[in-house]
DNA sequence: TTCCAATATATCGTGCGCGATTTAATGGTG
DNA sequence: CACCATTAAATCGCGCACGATATATTGGAA
């Protein structure tokens, strides 16, 4: 007797996280409408606020972003004004993207962000620590096995 | 005292996911390769697979996405001849999508992937189920939020 | 010093993904 | 029957995301 009741997506877990992602995109969607940001951009700017001025490279090395993907990307936050873009002077290889005035004053204006989003979980701290461990367990295996 | 010490990426359960969408498509990648689909290709043969014959609202329905989204893929699938498109007979404004026999025969090449992938989670069984009913539960209340 | 492999970005092409709009068919209602 | 709101796909524009490639700089090795 074989199995194969017929897989559907709402069987798979990968199909979870893919729903997943669609939601928080959903989700984050008004609250960064306000600061014209997307989501991506978003991510990017709380990088920059947690260390200002960085090469493009370590960007991409805390987001799992390639260059192709993000100089397109700071280049609309450099065009939308929140930051400056500037050869390094010890290393002309690496370009430096450093917030303006605006990119740092839009921190401010996201305060409440995460605390809107963790609201909108329903979850309390120590369920999402929980789900977080989880999802970093996995995260783990997932790249492990390449 | 404020909080706020420096909020990164790494503290965000919404990265997470957002990280684990990646790891996912990268695993999936070489998975697929060899049958020349991208993963939301995937997704709609998996619902054909369990349900042939499918108008393209259906399948949106079943993976959140739009028509601007499956059109243009389901047309891909059609000039790799894996299905095709025809005006529903009895409502000409719907388009039933419908496998072709090389797309039923997909089916027999992708058996092996579902195992690979779950050997790669590094969970078993039980453990998967759990974090899916979390993530179930998760995903139930961002989309109450709105 | 000259050459060269490695590194850092940028560019290009393809494929998602969505919001807004368009086109066409449907099923009532007046 | 004529009108019209609703529904189903398709189209368009924009922004991510990646692999492959190009360009330029760097730091050695011959």
């Amino acid at each position: 007797m074989p199995q194969d009741p017929k897989l559907t997506p709402d069987d798979m877990l990968c199909f979870d996280v893919y729903a997943m992602q669609q939601a928080f995109n959903r989700l984050y969607k008004p609250l960064l409408a306000p600061l014209g940001l997307t989501y991506p951009q978003y991510l990017v700017m709380v990088v920059l606020w947690s260390e200002d001025q960085m090469p493009v490279g370590r960007i991409g090395a805390r987001l799992g972003l390639e260059s192709s993907t993000l100089t397109p990307l700071i280049k609309r936050l450099e065009l939308a004004g929140l930051v400056t873009r500037s050869r390094d002077l010890q290393d002309e290889r690496k370009v430096a993207v450093t917030l303006t005035q605006r990119g740092r004053a839009m921190e401010d204006e996201a305060r409440e962000i995460p605390r809107c989003v963790e609201a909108s979980t329903g979850m309390d701290s120590a369920e999402i620590a929980e789900l977080r461990g989880r999802l970093a367990r996995l995260h783990g295996a997932l790249t492990a096995a390449e």
